[in-house]
DNA sequence: CATAAAACAAACAGACTGTTTGTTTGTATA
DNA sequence: TATACAAACAAACAGTCTGTTTGTTTTATG
């Protein structure tokens, strides 16, 4: 059998490049496959050969930003020993990886949209998503949390809010970022009072 | 001119019923418009001429669909006199309302994904999204809520910790509505508590 | 009844997706 | 080194979809 493993990578690449920079301009549904083939340089052929459909390329490209953003989040690192201080700053790590709107177009819109909430927590798992919940029940078993509040659910809660700050906070005029940290701060307070 | 508002007001209706069902089941995308005129029994031509297009269609729906919620939500009235007790209830009547699958692909999944977060909330105002910042607001200014807190901003978070509450809420198993309605009765009440 | 506009039907043009068929490239093996 | 063979790529194709245009029916009104 001969491979091409360097050929492949490249192409790879290039196409997936080239597909996150439109996909996060344009939105999913509006890029065609032409589209993203022309501007990568390859055949359409080509790019079928190396993906199934058109929702396999953002599936990789959603991928690749999940865990660029992990790693900024995971790299913001807990730094404090108070377990509900590092929930905040968790989170005000995710914000601030989501500036990009690329990120936003991509990780809030376009994915769920494609794949559904659920297919996406799954390709999600072991990076952002799962890093909120080890917060939760690091500070919920530190009884900094209120010890009857499912985390599971808390998760998702608190998950859909920060999906919600990240689009919100971020919209055209973008001064809002600041109000929706301190809110958001309020929150996480607020439950640890009623622990 | 000759109009005929009794055979325009079938169609249309006939239209978005159709619509409102196979938008609800199969998802915006992945319906056509002839599907949709085939089951409503119109021609493309018909659809066409009521409608400036798909997009015009869901809409459409959508409209009646934010009505149709904002109506058992109301109606659900505010009992008690504590502001903060009414938007733990009015949270339950949102989430009740949104037992309905087909609510939730049309309102959380198809609507912002075809015409966005903002233009949803645009279409929604004065409706669901207004309900609850007149809520937020009416605590706020009770002293029932931190002062120091922007409504605007924590209206946007508590409303995507509802919507995506309502997603995860009802996914398949389905048993996790009365967590969710928990986790979310605390975030309340901790807020209410740094007030 | 005649007419004009609304309501509807059908054909059309352009574009897109995914498949298929064929060609090139490069590695492994004899 | 020469051959075989699979990966990598290119291009044409079939089917479908969307939105427009052109033509026909229906109905209120003068």
């Amino acid at each position: 059998m001969a491979k091409n493993p360097d050929r492949s990578a490249r192409t790879r690449s290039d196409i997936l490049k080239t597909a996150r920079s439109l996909f996060g301009k344009h939105g999913y549904s509006a890029v065609s496959t032409p589209q993203i083939a022309d501007a990568a340089g390859v055949s359409r052929g080509a790019m079928y050969h190396h993906f199934r459909d058109k929702a396999a390329i953002l599936e990789a490209v959603i991928e690749a930003e999940f865990s660029r953003i992990a790693q900024m989040v995971d790299a913001s690192g807990s730094g404090s020993d108070d377990p509900v201080e590092n929930l905040v700053e968790g989170g005000d790590a995710f914000l601030t990886a989501m500036a990009d709107p690329v990120s936003r177009q991509l990780l809030l819109i376009d994915g769920p949209a494609v794949f559904g909430t659920q297919h996406m927590t799954k390709i999600d798992t072991c990076t952002t998503t799962e890093t909120l919940r080890n917060g939760i029940e690091a500070a919920s078993q530190a009884g900094r949390l209120p010890g009857d509040i499912d985390t599971a659910a808390l998760t998702s809660l608190m998950t859909g809010a920060y999906d919600r700050a990240a689009i919100d906070g971020f919209a055209e005029d973008g001064g809002r970022q600041l109000e929706m940290r301190q809110a958001i701060r309020a929150v996480w307070f607020g439950l640890s009072r009623l622990a």
